[in-house]
DNA sequence: TTGTACTGTAATAATTAATGTTACAGAATG
DNA sequence: CATTCTGTAACATTAATTATTACAGTACAA
């Protein structure tokens, strides 16, 4: 999993949240995430897309967030983030003529699930109001 | 956290625990899991830091669990191979005029540190010997 | 007592992933 | 119709991961 997007991606929505019905510039959110409005952009694009954010193009245009913060929980936003499995599935090519290295993979992948189910199930109760209250 | 060396180390001790009082040689490992020695003994290494291990130098030497299979967690392997925590501690450096961006570090912390208890949790109900029973 | 089969580890190289940057087309506002 | 935004491609840079080579040291066994 990718860990630097997941906090950028939790600190531009805390600021979205903070700000809840304006349209905020990518300029202004890098400038508080300390990083390139273009990562913001991308970051935002993804975002997007899960439904997460609205964005509006143009002269004062920005984004907001496209449901209430009381609305969206960490565990979407971490599945927002993330591409590759918590722990890394199949990640080698283990040697199919051992009896250990044929099977590890599914397996391992197994056990990569039910942990993801917990690490979800934890996120899942928190949210992004919640956490952005601790901003006041 | 590194997913590569977790399911390294789980391969490993896998290994190591479907024959479990045998020395078993790092070459022998490598060619399972299909990496180099090198890196089979590097990751033994931090094994045996973690007393979770035990080797043998010289001929007939190599390396055996430090203690049942039974009694090994996955958390414990967890624990062993990351270096990081799980979501990534303070990557970013926000901008400290800005009063989300002064604070989210410490909270996102927090918010790693309890979802990492959960997967711990998690893991921890499943010991090695479980495990290494589906290779039979 | 010496050859052999191992480990341990340093140094370094190669590869891959993550992050940052520049550039510019297109949209909406005023 | 100039301005201020977004969206995105293409590319550059940096950092992290993984792999390799090399060799000293240890233990066994003939």
């Amino acid at each position: 999993m990718n860990n630097g997007r997941f906090a950028i991606s939790v600190h531009i929505l805390t600021l979205l949240a903070v700000s809840e019905d304006e349209w905020t510039s990518s300029e202004y959110l890098a400038g508080s995430i300390n990083i390139n409005p273009v990562m913001v952009r991308k970051e935002l694009g993804n975002l997007r897309l899960r439904g997460l954010v609205a964005s509006k193009e143009g002269k004062s245009g920005g984004s907001r967030l496209a449901k209430p913060a009381s609305q969206i929980f960490m565990s979407e936003i971490y599945e927002a983030v993330k591409q590759q499995d918590l722990l890394g599935k199949g990640i080698n090519s283990p040697n199919p003529a051992c009896p250990v290295g044929k099977k590890i993979n599914e397996h391992l992948d197994n056990l990569y699930e039910e942990a993801e189910k917990t690490l979800l199930l934890s996120l899942g109760k928190k949210s992004l109001a919640e956490f952005a209250k601790k901003f006041n």
